[in-house]
DNA sequence: TTGAAAGCGCTAACAT
DNA sequence: ATGTTAGCGCTTTCAA
């Protein structure tokens, strides 16, 4: 039998670092290496009794190619990087979910850095992740623009989430949230609303600062409305703790940054026995899985997230295969999601206070 | 100036790959690559002066070692890979973003990988994950106790989740969802429901199972309590869904299977107008950020779910660096969170619909 | 069709 | 203290 003779011909004493490598197979095959490379990479030069003995060998040991070895040896690893700013935050997990579905489905894999909203880590977590694989994804990258700019060149294959740059070949997803916010305010004051109140969000956040432009083109074209700026962040928290400053502005209208703002702060009217959208109109941004699930059901603008980690991968993978991209990136327009959180405005408020 | 003369004495050909490395950076300073190696690990044996003169010409090229051949030399990658079922579940959200956290704090990267709650490529899943890293977190795995057993050797170190395995040296972080749902079910009691029904989760999922058992031990020990089942998921669509089971089934207190089935569920009784927790009282499981948040907020059965992740990592640490480990692995009590979406039972309902 | 040998970029043992 | 050399596990020319 062709097993025992390769059986006995090698009691497959295994290499250095104790591992099954392609040496024990080609030894326990009787054959180079080099045939052994060529019969796992599905080589059709490799005569079909030889390949079958091959097959075997490596079937016998569990042999499954060192993929260092081979990464080294290609110049390529299989696999993408992508840095967030916050790993809590249902945005970026989106994006990483619809990121990582998209490239596995190529057969490259994900590494995930998270910067914890510490943005002078991000240049350094981005270039150790990007040398590690064979492109980056940056995901509302909280640094500078000056920063990115100086990075940038150094990060290619490089897709850009919510983030802009001059240099080329970097496709940049980015979503409108100046046309989203202008939508919802819009809703708003359709409903009779005439002073807003704006639940900004974290201050280096540059999707804060479309929404800002995008108020100040609204408060241009609506003179007539008042809109206010309120503090505040990206979390439940910080829409919760912001009642009494949302109740102090006699705002009638709430544009919440997200829908986590949004919904501490309908935790926190609730709590406070105001009714929404009876006596405030609460909206959010984003459209978050549980949007729909809160009482009552959030109006907001949604973002097509899960969609926009999945293109991230495309425009990886043309720059990867140095495809022609006409399309080098592309801008996402939120659709407005009405449902029971807003409402017809009231007689305006007074600013009084509990 | 020494500048001067290593600028002039090499005008930097770029190896065959078109990138900076050690080799360039070694011609550069004037010196071999073992030198350059040796100051970039601080190695200090060398001269200062030699050190200093490497060290500059690495930050003129903008030199970084290349972590692929580091790898193959070290035979490590400093990258532990994940595997989870669903990356759109925020259990495994949380765990995965603990996992990175403590990982990321002893300089490791993570890889990871969902399945997609397809059970039958777990196994390649894993498989490949762990060849590319130096470690695997197989964070409750679907497949089978046998396919388990089987594929668990070749996959150490390994940390499982929510499983066991009979294999030594396999640390098993598992959370007592046994004792949660008697916890839960004896909350209700103590309500004075007495016709309760489990809204079951996935029937692959081992902590379903768990469950399970903790039911038919809760069941022996309150004979008077009837303890329906209803079939059900993990997603908040599922719960939403078994609002007409759950009406039919005519119990005042449902179990969810974890916190986004019962957000589902009290939103599906909301717009069907069935007061929570007036009509009917509802639990979750888990705790995720948002139970406390939803209208009424959502008793449930409290898991440490990102202290889970920053476990595994300890665990995996310990067994990358061959420490002992005298309790490898540790149990996870859920804590009862008694919040307002239960309340005492009405006069027991009988079996209505529409 | 197959094997020998070079090379991917790095570390480390060995020699000097 | 530094250079030379071997090797990590693989792919891929180049010869035969």
């Amino acid at each position: 039998m062709a097993r025992g003779t390769y059986e006995r011909q090698a009691m497959v004493r295994r290499s250095a670092t104790g591992r099954i490598g392609i040496a024990e197979v080609a030894v326990k095959a009787g054959v180079s290496h080099a045939t052994v490379s060529r019969v796992m990479n599905g080589n059709f030069t490799v005569d079909p009794e030889i390949a079958a003995r091959v097959r075997a060998a490596a079937a016998e040991l569990k042999y499954q190619p060192n993929p260092v070895g081979r990464s080294l040896a290609l110049g390529k690893t299989d696999t993408i990087g992508i840095v967030v700013p916050d790993l809590a935050n249902p945005t970026f997990q989106a994006i990483l979910r619809g990121l990582s579905r998209a490239a596995a489905q190529d057969g490259y894999r994900v590494l995930i850095a998270d910067s914890f909203e510490v943005s002078s880590e991000e240049a350094i977590l981005a270039g150790e992740a990007r040398r590690r694989c064979d492109g980056l994804v940056l995901c509302a990258p909280r640094m500078s623009d000056a920063e990115l700019e100086e990075i940038v060149p150094s990060l290619h294959p490089l897709v850009l989430i919510n983030r802009t740059t001059t240099a080329a070949d970097v496709p940049s997803l980015v979503v409108d949230y100046g046309q989203g916010v202008q939508d919802l305010a819009g809703h708003l004051v359709d409903l009779g609303h005439t002073r807003l109140a704006f639940l900004a969000g974290p201050p280096r956040s540059a999707s804060n600062g479309l929404r800002l432009q995008g108020l100040e083109a609204f408060k241009a074209d609506h003179p007539q409305v008042e809109v206010l700026m309120l503090e505040g962040g990206s979390d439940f928290d910080t829409g919760h703790e912001a009642v009494d400053a949302v109740l102090d502005s006699g705002a009638t209208g709430i544009l919440a940054f997200n829908d986590l703002v949004a919904m501490g702060l309908m935790s926190g009217l609730h709590e406070r026995g105001v009714d929404v959208p009876g006596d405030i109109s609460v909206t959010g941004f984003d459209d978050i899985p549980f949007a729909r699930y809160t009482t009552p059901a959030l109006t907001t603008a949604a973002v097509p997230i899960t969609e926009l980690g999945q293109q991230a991968w495309e425009q990886m993978r043309a720059l990867i295969r140095k495809e022609e991209n006409d399309a080098p990136g592309s801008r996402y327009q939120p659709r407005l999601e009405i449902r029971a959180s807003s409402g017809p405005a009231k007689a305006p408020r007074t600013a009084t206070h509990g």
